[in-house]
DNA sequence: TTTCTATTCTGTAATATTTACGCAATTATT
DNA sequence: AATAATTGCGTAAATATTACAGAATAGAAA
């Protein structure tokens, strides 16, 4: 959405393509380079950074609408994605903080009751992306972006700052319980590439030895028979997910430590 | 609500009081004689069953009505209390089935544009209680209730046979993460108690002798000195929650089986 | 008072899982 | 051929889980 008269029919005749009063955050976690990142954008008409989001359209599923959202901002149509949680209990603090700021820019075609000034529940969703393989699109709303390390991440928009807790702790809670990595490894990887993922997400050290053996023995994983040359002294194995047990974790969820 | 103005009022200029396209539906369990029920209501302008739920007011926090409906309700408001999912993948079944029935029933008050009609995301909350405890009140809209056993719950309305699904889903994994009891169970109680209600959630058996010294173990549960007298040859000791450990368990999560 | 019965209460051994830990093998480089 | 960096593998100890049965208690009945 970047054309001036696309933004003026959204900002006044938005509340009939979608459903006010809901909209979608993401909580975009990108991993690369043993880093934990989240995607945060800078929202025109407020001085600080918020996260990406959108709206759900009158008559579009809620999960369709969770990955649309997505898929606009990130070109990425596969990845994981999961709802946490429904944000909703500071009902003043959302939306007038700003309407001050976003009117500043709009001027005049924003009224004071303007379906984007309304009150808005945010449904919280957590995607895990690899971001180097992310190609971000900025639009009319949103100038500028960046990957932000999640260990220091800067005051945001509305209570989004809760919403980017939440979906960290829902994040370690789920690689307890779903084989999670699928969507942030290319298909084939090395041990040491999925031990770093995992102690990353967990910000914590986990034995390779144990680890490794762990993830066998559940069977998610399995060794080929091809090795990657990524540099010196260094020919690791490939291994690749189970397909079968992958789906089944999944869907029966796992009970384990690490 | 029960006068006719009332409700007439609700029903054309409820929009306005109330935050339109969301409701919040509750799957209240409630546990009695080592059966785990849902309550059901019969809602006016529908056949068959449904949860009971209710709409959020403009501006009040989304916990707080979450609260608000179940103390409508049920007349309690101490309880535990779950955000679980939203639902809202299946916009078009959602409100069309109901509008035949309803406009049937309220006749010339309603138009095919009325915001009890509109497409309503759903978000699910699951509560625990003692159901003998529990007055539940029917008001204009719900002119009957019963408490249905989990494991034969009819065909609901709009999709919450998938809500209650996910619901007692989500009790059972939230029985492994969080001491789960203390809503459902008097102040003091005995092992016996909290063995069967155990059993009753997870609906399978768990060995007492294991059990009893597993809560023992995390501390959860205390031993008093006191016993009660419940009839013949029975007088069991009874126990406490440890509120310092409940409360970190709570605040920590449980990983552990029984 | 004694006996009987229903219920509560408790302990240990076998098994499975998790943790801790270090060195040998491999491969590219020199 | 030697070296350095990294990967790969095994075992022992500790901990947690499971399986399982009989003794003790309290009230009821004789």
């Amino acid at each position: 959405m970047n054309a001036q008269e696309e933004v003026i029919d959204f900002v006044i005749n938005g509340h009939k393509d979608y459903l006010p009063h809901v909209s979608i955050d993401s909580v975009i976690f990108g991993y690369h380079h043993q880093q934990l990142k989240i995607l945060l954008l800078k929202w025109i008409g407020h001085s600080g950074w918020g996260l990406p989001g959108g709206f759900i359209k009158s008559r579009e599923p809620l999960t369709e609408a969770a990955y649309r959202i997505l898929k606009e901002r990130t070109r990425l149509s596969d990845l994981f994605l999961q709802q946490f949680h429904v944000f909703g209990d500071s009902p003043y603090r959302v939306r007038e903080r700003s309407q001050a700021e976003f009117r500043e820019k709009f001027g005049p075609i924003t009224s004071e009751d303007n379906w984007l000034f309304q009150r808005t529940l945010s449904i919280g969703y957590f995607a895990l992306v690899d971001y180097s393989k992310v190609d971000i699109t900025t639009d009319f709303f949103t100038d500028d972006f960046y990957w932000c390390d999640v260990n220091e991440v800067p005051f945001l928009l509305f209570d989004q700052n809760e919403v980017v807790e939440m979906a960290l702790k829902m994040l370690r809670l789920a690689i307890y319980h779903q084989p999670i990595g699928y969507n942030l490894l290319p298909e084939k990887f090395t041990i040491p590439e999925i031990h770093s993922l995992y102690q990353t997400i967990l910000g914590k050290e986990l034995d390779q030895r144990n680890f490794s053996k762990k993830l066998l023995t559940l069977g998610l994983i399995k060794k080929l028979d091809e090795r990657r040359n990524i540099g010196p002294h260094r020919s690791p194995y490939l291994y690749q997910f189970d397909k079968a047990n992958y789906e089944e974790a999944l869907n029966q969820g796992i009970v384990h430590t690490y």
